[in-house]
DNA sequence: TATTGTTATACTCTATAACTATA
DNA sequence: TATAGTTATAGAGTATAACAATA
């Protein structure tokens, strides 16, 4: 990604740099994907050295904010299922990153929550993330861009019930 | 359900329905994620009765636009790897969609094409993405709104050597 | 030596069904 | 009966390494 070759801005060269004409430029769809990857994969590598993935993140993101939530509610806000969801919180638990407790109401349920560990960690995860989106922000033109785009976003996933 | 704290239920159902508050909402990388998901599951559905997903429409309209072009270029239009391109390819070969050819110049290369059945149904699914496409748009707000949303997500992409 | 297409393979993601223990 | 969590498993999707044929 960081190939700083020599590249002079002629049009033919920047043409076949940008992968040419490209018929799927245009489809909305196919542009949410490539933006996703590459957003993706610029988190994970600024997350490299902690040993994080977004989707990790994203789980210990949502127990920061939600402490005691249930894995049922946490799946649906990450939009994965319950049942994949339990392997994600295995990993973070083994790391001890974060535990399950045993509700007193419900003794079925199992509340999530970080453990000082796992705040530590969010500590520095966070603030690498916050910066990646300053840098995205940037990319976008700027502030106003950003909550534009965020807005557009929402329109696109306005009324999805998140998963199952 | 009708344990726990006392909440009107008008307050609890919006909460539940809208997803919560959901520290994710306002993250670009996840947002991504979520809109790219939802329009890539209607396009499935959509293209439900053509036997045809996403990539398998990509790579045709690829060969489509582009009559002839050898695999490593196309993977790299694409945005995958070469390696899985053949697999991908293989299927719509079998199914007499596309057709690999060998080259004059250069025989170690197998320009792509369209078969007969292959510009068919592409007329076809061709004109659902087209509607789909339309519908996104009027989601967005429009075609003004399109317009900012593909230069926006052009703008994060920028820079991006596709794939390897 | 480099490039095109390919095979084999592994690893991650995601999806479905069925089970348990509670409620 | 329904719900929260879990297990097992299968299927995509994606990744790397290595090879043959050709340039």
């Amino acid at each position: 990604m960081t190939t700083s070759d020599e590249r002079p801005p002629s049009a033919e060269k920047s043409r076949k740099a940008a992968g040419e004409v490209n018929p799927l430029d245009r489809i909305v769809g196919f542009q949410l994907r490539r933006a996703q990857l590459k957003t993706f994969n610029e988190l994970i590598r600024l997350f490299d050295k902690l040993d994080l993935k977004p989707p990790q993140f994203a789980v210990l993101k949502v127990l920061e904010t939600h402490p005691g939530i249930n894995q049922t509610r946490a799946a649906k806000m990450l939009a994965i299922k319950r049942t994949n969801f339990v392997t994600l919180v295995d990993g973070l638990e083994q790391r001890g990153l974060a535990e399950r407790r045993v509700s007193a109401k419900d003794r079925r349920g199992r509340p999530l929550f970080l453990t000082e560990a796992g705040t530590k960690l969010m500590a520095k995860a966070g603030s690498i993330q916050a910066k990646h989106e300053r840098d995205l922000m940037h990319r976008l033109g700027g502030a106003e861009e950003l909550e534009t785009f965020l807005r557009l976003l929402h329109r696109l996933i306005a009324g999805t019930n998140a998963d199952e």
